[in-house]
RNA sequence: GGCUCGGUAGCUCAGUCGGUAGAGCAGAGGAUUGAAAAUCCUUGUGUCGGUGGUUCGAUUCCGCCCCGAGCCA
């Protein structure tokens, strides 16, 4: 090993239990909890979203729940930034920082760091929406490969939201995405393992902890139940507020978020309340999908099962085992 | 009880002038560098309701039966 801090990451799909776990652990060890999750740092955003209630946030605190507005942007890069002040923080109190979440990217974006690239120019992307509206994202995307071939041959021509990133980055630097990529390389290279990644690019040593469902069925069915009590529990009210407290816009990234999409297609009359319900299901067990593709695809996770009646203490022990090592 | 219209993929349906069928959605797999709960890629064998008949060959035409919807009694 080496002697770098500890921190330990939580990750799972939605509707795995991982808020559960995580407010359970912050009873029994030192630890502070980090929220990793896009959707929860949305101001007034509470039902669809499942956040933990304010009677469960007093009792575990969350850092990065509750920080930006639904007009706002988050990122990434702004994730890895203030993960990092925070992991520092809680180490140097210490305490052990425990990331919990759901959003894979910005595990990754943790570990392994990013890329200098220049951060989202709203007016330059307006811009770009404007072209992409009047001739096509193909076309645009023909654009890139005159500029930086090798990463319009990475892309597929319809992919909107990279074509026009890789564009933006372009326009923002004069050079290539593809070249700048290469210049940092704070990837890990070939052959490196993951010690040596985490030493590199997260000075921390990482207790990665993933919560997969033994069988996709039943995730599937606690997520048509949660989904339902969310519509019980005033989703559809709670976009009402959120839509007259801000100047709200369907295509902004908070409104893009699973169940505020498609309640907001019932509240403008696209879609019945049946559809509401199914597309809303549909929606979250899309992203439990993709969430554990990316799950897959991270070797270095200790995986459990998530429908184990005894999870907590098996997480409980194996954290144990590893705190007094 | 009579008439009409339906019964094709998990769902909604298209189609085959007779040569065993295909879309959307769902599902599954994958990608993933400042929007990531986003964005995108790949993936469709199912007694074509059942059963007889005509035919070289029926999911397609005909008869009967079953199921559903509607109309008339």
């Amino acid at each position: 090993m080496n002697n770098h801090p500890p921190a330990i990451f939580l990750m799972g799909p939605t509707a795995s239990g991982k808020t559960g776990i995580a407010v359970e652990l912050v009873q029994h060890f030192p630890v502070e909890l980090i929220s990793v999750d896009s959707a929860l740092v949305f101001r007034d955003m509470d039902i669809g979203t499942a956040k933990p209630d304010a009677a469960t946030l007093a009792r575990a605190p969350h850092h990065l729940i509750d920080i930006v507005n639904p007009t706002e942007a988050y990122s990434a890069a702004a994730f890895r930034h203030d993960a990092l002040r925070l992991m520092a923080d809680i180490t140097a109190r210490g305490k052990v920082p425990l990331l919990v979440g759901g959003t894979m990217l910005y595990f990754k974006a943790l570990r392994e760091g990013l890329s200098p690239l220049p951060q989202a120019d709203a007016a330059l992307r307006a811009e770009l929406d404007a072209e992409i509206a009047q001739h096509g994202i193909e076309h645009l995307h023909r654009k890139l490969a005159t500029v930086d071939a090798e990463t319009a041959a990475r892309l597929h021509a319809t992919d909107t939201q990279r074509v026009q990133r890789a564009m933006e980055v372009y326009l923002l630097t004069g050079q290539p995405m593809s070249a700048l990529i290469k210049q940092s390389s704070p990837l890990p290279q070939a052959g490196e393992g993951p010690g040596v990644r985490d030493a590199a690019n997260l000075p921390y040593n990482i207790h990665s902890i993933a919560l997969v469902p033994s069988d996709r069925a039943v995730l599937h069915q606690r997520i048509a139940t949660r989904f339902e009590d969310m519509l019980q529990q005033g989703l559809l009210d709670e976009l009402k507020m959120l839509r007259e407290k801000y100047p709200l816009h369907r295509d902004m990234t908070s409104m893009r978020c699973v169940g505020y999409r498609q309640a907001w297609e019932y509240q403008d009359g696209e879609i019945t309340a049946a559809e509401l319900l199914e597309k809303g299901v549909a929606a979250t067990r899309q992203l439990a999908k993709r969430q554990l593709t990316w799950l897959r695809g991270m070797p270095e996770n200790i995986e459990l099962d998530c429908l184990a009646p005894d999870l907590y203490a098996r997480v409980a022990s194996g954290l144990d085992n590893w705190l007094t090592k």
